[in-house]
DNA sequence: GATAACTCTATTATTTCTATAGGATTAATT
DNA sequence: AATTAATCCTATAGAAATAATAGAGTTATC
């Protein structure tokens, strides 16, 4: 299951997306617009800014308001970033691997084969999406 | 994340498929092969078996077995009856679907959009394997 | 009748996710 | 300088899902 914080993270940023300008947006704004909690919602900006998605302003008149253009900003990063790991076990993951401590061999192990697949088949569509994509 | 139960699911039924005969094999053997725990996977193969697609006998000498032979058996209605929703989000399930409420319209929705890609992207991989494949 | 196996329900423990609280900091405006 | 409007930050509580355990019950074989 997606958690919330990636859906609402995925809906903020395609909200500041749609926004003309370089104009600081409100995060009550977006709460609003987009049915976020305010609260939720601020930590979740939070993540994105120190992540490089987003610049902020402080004080009256600020907000946040996205650093790149849609176009350059893929799935893949914004994904492991919100969710974490692409894969659905560690053991095939390309950025946060880890051995299964209770499997021997992975070359042998049939749910290692599988989700091999799955990983990559989710890969090609994060790969070949970008934030602009998102935008209907 | 893939579950645990699904993991070990797995594991069950590719131990199982790899068995020659339609011998019943014992929890406790299955559970020491591929180092899990017993009662855990009791209840596990109690799923299996109340959902079709393993056998069981009772009493001394009893065990499980597997109902069909491995090639009839989708990853899709595996990985259903263990994990769930194949979709990351419901709103986006084709066997559990469920209004998002937060999301006016799943038209002009982004997450909905990506999650659309993502579910048919998972979706070929499982219809396309069985449990014969996952045999190494 | 003894033993070995599955069956079933209930419960606990652990973890993760979601959300909230409350104050600190910053900047624009008056 | 004071006020106001906004982000920043840490901590923590609450809820839900997952993982695992316990223990008694049932069935079949020998």
């Amino acid at each position: 299951m997606l958690s919330k914080k990636t859906k609402y993270g995925l809906k903020a940023l395609t909200y500041l997306a749609t926004q003309k300008g370089k104009e600081p947006v409100q995060i009550a704004e977006i709460s609003r617009k987009e049915n976020i909690s305010q609260k939720f919602l601020e930590s979740i900006l939070l993540t994105l800014r120190k992540t490089g998605f987003l610049g902020s302003k402080k004080g009256k008149g600020g907000g946040y308001y996205l650093i790149k253009e849609p176009s350059e900003i893929p799935m893949t990063s914004v994904i492991r970033v919100l969710e974490g790991p692409i894969a659905m076990v560690p053991c095939v993951s390309l950025n946060f691997y880890e051995k299964c401590n209770d499997c021997p061999d992975e070359k042998s192990c049939a749910v290692h084969k599988l989700m091999l697949q799955v990983r990559d088949s989710a890969l090609d569509v994060y790969r070949k999406t970008t934030l602009a994509d998102l935008i209907i």
